[in-house]
DNA sequence: ATCGAAGTTTGACGACGGTCGTACTTCTGT
DNA sequence: ACAGAAGTACGACCGTCGTCAAACTTCGAT
């Protein structure tokens, strides 16, 4: 299979395309889930309520908006969060969505 | 006509809704225009390409996600970006969003 | 009182995106 | 060599969303 997949460069960024990656919910728990974890993890790992081909779907659409890497390790697929490529795209914007939601004070 | 329609409180704000409002580019450039603007501004002088039925419904949106604040003067209906309460509830959100892109360099 | 300007409402249409099941591929371990 | 684990590829289905036109409402100006 497909050793290596396509990554875009941090040049090829599309904020329109990154949105879209980040609107669906699945999507931004796996991007929360990265972030949280400070590790790579397999695409497996993911607490993710879908079957595995929607999965491996919501994985492409992340790799190809640049928000993720991915490599094979044997069988599993790793998946890195591009923390540091994304906040040089888009300063603050991953920061405002993995943060959790601050009570605001009645 | 609606007097006033409703607008959600800080507290109801909900980042899912916020980011469904948000990836469309038409409103999205409406957001960016507003806060380009520093002013509140008609539903008639934005620079959008789509009919007035099309241009009521984004409006909308933006206003039950609590981007926009809406109210009447005459026949005109005011715009006006809730700016303080999106950062209070999403701090960098909207920074990140209407920043322009920053050219990655070669 | 009438007309036009500015939006709204409703209904319809079409495209796109998330979902799944099934079949297939690749690698690991035995 | 084989079986199983981990994903991928391919269709198909279906709901949602953006879009528009047409008819209507409200307000201001003449």
């Amino acid at each position: 299979m497909g050793r290596t997949p396509p990554h875009p460069d941090v040049s090829q960024f599309d904020l329109q395309q990154v949105l879209e990656a980040l609107v669906d919910p699945v999507r931004r728990s796996i991007v929360t889930q990265l972030d949280a974890a400070g590790a790579d993890l397999a695409c497996g790992t993911f607490d993710i309520a879908v079957s595995k081909s929607t999965a491996t779907h919501h994985f492409k659409v992340l790799r190809e908006a640049g928000l993720i890497r991915q490599y094979y390790v044997g069988t599993s697929r790793m998946n890195a969060l591009r923390r540091a490529e994304m906040d040089e795209a888009f300063p603050g914007l991953l920061d405002a969505l993995t943060r959790p939601r601050v009570p605001v004070a009645p």
